[in-house]
DNA sequence: CTATATGCAAAAATTTTGCCTGGTA
DNA sequence: TACCAGGCAAAATTTTTGCATATAG
């Protein structure tokens, strides 16, 4: 356990429940006016994600990130803003049934499952719906 | 419509069942002793995605892969081998329910969403299995 | 004291871009 | 013909690696 290791964990508990490529892990290492390099960086957070402290996400853009993972976590999911790309979690798991169901047809042992949702959140769908109808009006008045 | 993209999407058609990075279906297009650019394959399968003839995947290592939409396709899910990388699919959903509580709860208008399970396919799981018998035998013999 | 982690810079890998040329409609 | 797509090579971005030095245990 280095100064390094407890510098960037310590970050993701001070950011909760943002979820961080290596690079932004990196820019907030920057901010706090610390210097680790880079290459300490993607080796912690990957060494971390191995030990099981950080769990490694992935959206559509390809971007490994990573976010806390809390002994007494409820599984979670995300949902993304396909519009902001703001990521909120919801607690409801519900697919138990579904992962046995799997395994019985598949011939799997599943350790783990990733359910993502994306969508406009509420403000994008209200611009764009805005947008949708500023359209119309000029149309209507051209 | 050019020749490239539609090269591109042959070589989709021809393998079907599997999901390229850009890298992957350029190979192809070289073992077929045919030359696209690196640069247009990369374009035509963003491209393609956009128009909705592929569709971006993306599993925990973070790169970008592509599928067929095929139009009559029912929702379907993969199932990911986190030993050998094998990706498989299953086409049940029943996740129509849990979309609806979710855009109920969280205000998000939904477009999408993606399952993925991991775990380790039958093959890895017995050979695992092996190993830690053998490990086993040994210690109990020296 | 030994093994392991870090920093740095270079290298590798991956993806994007600019610009000119060629083909499509 | 006008415009859009492709090829190529360079650039940008992202991630990994080698090696010397520093640090943890």
């Amino acid at each position: 356990m280095t100064a390094q290791r407890e510098l960037i964990l310590k970050i993701f508990l001070d950011s909760e429940d943002e979820h961080m490529s290596a690079e932004e892990v990196y820019r907030k290492v920057l901010n706090r006016r610390l210097r680790i390099s880079k290459a300490t960086v993607y080796r912690t957070v990957d060494l971390l994600s191995d030990v099981g402290l950080l769990r490694r996400i992935v959206f559509r853009d390809g971007v490994i990130r990573y976010e806390l993972v809390s002994k007494d976590e409820h599984h979670h999911h995300h949902i993304i803003c396909t519009e902001c790309g703001r990521v909120e979690e919801f607690p409801f798991d519900l697919l138990d049934d579904l992962e046995k169901l799997i395994e019985k047809s598949t011939g799997y042992k599943i350790t783990d499952h990733q359910l993502k949702f994306y969508g406009l959140c509420s403000e994008c769908a209200k611009k764009k719906s805005n947008e949708a109808t500023d359209e119309a009006t000029k149309k209507a008045t051209k």
